[in-house]
DNA sequence: CGACGTGTTGAAACGTCTCAATGAAGGTGG
DNA sequence: CCACCTTCATTGAGACGTTTCAACACGTCG
């Protein structure tokens, strides 16, 4: 029915080779051009920048969008810091972004999934304010900012596009936000799992059934609370019947009641 | 050795008009063009859209936003659902914007001051998600976002800067997750008005003591707490030496200390 | 004047965190 | 292959911080 949740293995947009085929920290780090890598034919196009573009601005596009990158599980896409080149999008697997706070603390701030959009947040000071790390191995499709903005000047919907694009990471923050300051652990959690859900429906995968790529801890900190109650309300939500919990494997038994925690 | 903080009056600006002239609704829908609203000689213009360009390119974006709109306090200037079609940029005055939730839950996004941009969550959807309310009598320009695109197909420096502002405004909303997420209550009041005091520096205003225009509950809601806990918040502080509170006004005496809340 | 919106303060209730113990899963080297 | 380690997840009991409910004070405005 649905295709399987494997979101690290976006099988034939590698061809024949392998996504992963250095060992060590190098892979890591890899450009590679692939001639693949063409934005008018990507099953994740409704979900990415070339959604809204015809044949040949999507031809103009695949130009400026020459390369990708690998990124093992555990390794860094970017960390905070680093100089601000280019956007990521995420072809495969799934990533989380870490705030650097003042003193050590950590804040993670997003996952994103294939489709979504990674590094705006460092336009504006020309670096990455944030670490981003790969939940699984993945891959990323590499957009030189530079490039894009010239090619935006050009082709007005993909102008179009990109500010639709920002505004929406707006949007989704504000959301957030909103969810940080006036619900209960519970209903954060609850919100997170349907909002997860719809995502994951969005990109083919089953919306009932999926794997949380993510620690106990990273949800906490994403919600704003322990990880020992991310874990309790799991436990109380699967006690209700609302859910299965089975480590990181997640099965919704009653979406409805489970909006209304 | 300060302006003293008024908002609500940055009074050349208005020249010989009165900037309220109207009364009762009709002055807070008021679309006025007006000869003084030159980009190019604005005193905001080191936090506006036109912080980059040459006079040449001011010139450019003056003849887009040729529109003023003064608001009337707790006036909208826009409410949730109204269709977007324009920026706005805070000539004087201060707003809060506040975003609709699930069954009538409200919160307060956040709050502009002279300088500041709203409305750029409208983009995606064409449409605002959120309420803005004036906290005084406040003037905006208007910008209308498709000359906007426009000019910015043909002057990259204002393309940049708009990305650069959508990026900013990312960052901040980031920023204002980590505190939702990991501070305590004491360290939200104590971080939010740190935060005020250095914008209101930026404006020529005194960092040192200020008014807060918005109420006990709005700044609560913001901060993702009750109104009661700010009120004692700040009164802790106050008994602490750290800060000087009267009612709304309030004057900063140790602002170290503060910071390690 | 009384009504209302706003702000302060107190005491008890509540939710989340802290600390601690235990168990399960995955990787490594003997 | 198993013992071992580390990381991750679950659960409990008490401590802590914030909310709730309530009372009261203050200023503005009709």
């Amino acid at each position: 029915m649905y295709e399987s949740q494997a979101l690290a293995n976006a099988g034939h947009h590698f061809g024949a080779v392998d996504a992963f085929p250095m060992a060590g920290d190098a892979a890591s780090r890899a450009l590679i051009a692939h001639p693949a890598s063409q934005c008018g034919t990507c099953v994740l196009r409704h979900l990415c920048v070339a959604s809204t573009l015809n044949d040949n601005e999507a031809a103009r596009l695949k130009s400026v969008v020459r390369t990708w990158r690998m990124v093992r599980q555990g390794h860094a896409l970017y960390r905070a810091g680093d100089a601000f080149q280019s956007l990521y999008a995420v072809r495969s697997g799934s990533f989380k972004t870490v705030a650097q706070h003042s003193l050590g603390r950590q804040y993670v701030s997003g996952f994103s999934l294939p489709g979504d959009l990674l590094g705006l947040d460092g336009i504006v000071a020309e670096s990455h304010p944030c670490d981003a790390f790969a939940l699984e191995d993945s891959a990323v499709c590499v957009i030189p900012f530079q490039s894009l903005e010239v090619l935006c000047r050009e082709l007005s919907p993909l102008q179009q596009h990109v500010h639709r694009l920002m505004s929406a990471e707006i949007v989704r923050e504000t959301a957030q936000m909103v969810m940080l300051g006036s619900m209960t652990a519970d209903q954060r959690v609850a919100a997170f799992l349907l909002n997860l859900s719809s995502r994951f429906a969005l990109r083919g995968y089953s919306p009932r059934e999926f794997t949380l790529r993510m620690t106990r801890e990273d949800m906490g900190s994403h919600l704003g609370m322990k990880l020992e109650t991310v874990s309790r309300s799991l436990s109380r939500f699967q006690r209700r019947g609302l859910i299965l919990v089975s480590g990181k494997r997640i099965t919704l038994l009653n979406r409805e009641a489970l909006g209304t925690c």
